[in-house]
DNA sequence: GTTGTTGCAAATACTTTGCAACTAT
DNA sequence: ATAGTTGCAAAGTATTTGCAACAAC
């Protein structure tokens, strides 16, 4: 699997005509393979605690990238930095924050992503990405 | 209406044990007569531009209570700048951008709104605001 | 070899903060 | 009079950029 979406990502920087390089892998590998929603920080840190070399401009670039190409999802929690996850290999899933727990909430209808695709086109687009957000609060008993 | 909407923020300031100041409203007035969708700075800019003083910490400052008191919803357009809109005086709506042109388009679906509340209720949770947005194309004939 | 990519450090942009002066209540 | 608010300038974060060295093709 890992084998995998490295190969997803030579054939996507190929055909963009764009260059196959460790620093794009490992960020891309980051993202990849977190459980948790980094930001580009956490990515930086986290590549050269494993005693890679590597640049915070060319996380951020990366990242400018594998956005640009669809391969990431950003993420605004409102807590002022932007978080990232993959698109690729998963389910596409939207997300409810609870404001008092800060908990995530993954989230998949597919009544909700038809009529979204249903929606744009009756203005005449086509739906590239989307970001949907549901802030939430427990119910109190 | 103006009025209506002084008074609206007066009573929420008051009820929440915050002082109704020149630059709070000024603030909030930008906002709410600006047909367009505007960032911190814009907002600063326009109300020195009408020869009143105010800082851009105070801007900031306002801001975050307008927002709190969900006066306000925060828009990233991806562009990298926060803009804000008014949630007061107009139907809710969400938002359509066009990735080519850049154009914003405002669109409002009863049974989108419907199924987000089912979706956070039998999360057990309730819907305090959200965020919704379609990043699209033109379709191409 | 050629050209895109990287790392660095500096620059830029955005937002927050401490504090003394000010002002709404 | 009191306590919250403001403006300022400085500090803090986040992100971008120019350029020489480097690496992918």
């Amino acid at each position: 699997m890992a084998t995998k979406n490295i190969q997803f990502l030579k054939e996507i920087l190929q055909k963009e005509g764009l260059r196959f390089t460790r620093q794009r892998l490992a960020v891309w590998q980051e993202i990849e393979t977190s459980k948790k929603h980094l930001d580009a920080d956490d990515i930086f840190i986290s590549i050269r605690s494993k005693g890679m070399k590597v640049s915070r401009a060319t996380v951020y670039r990366t990242i400018d990238v594998l956005l640009k190409y669809n391969l990431l999802r950003k993420l605004d929690m409102g807590d002022g930095r932007n978080r990232f996850e993959s698109k690729i290999d998963e389910e596409h899933h939207d997300h409810m924050i609870c404001i008092e727990t800060g908990d995530i909430i993954e989230f998949y209808n597919s009544r909700l992503e038809k009529l979204q695709e249903k929606i744009v086109h009756e203005k005449g687009y086509e739906l590239v990405r989307h970001v949907h957000q549901l802030f939430v609060r427990p119910i109190k008993k």
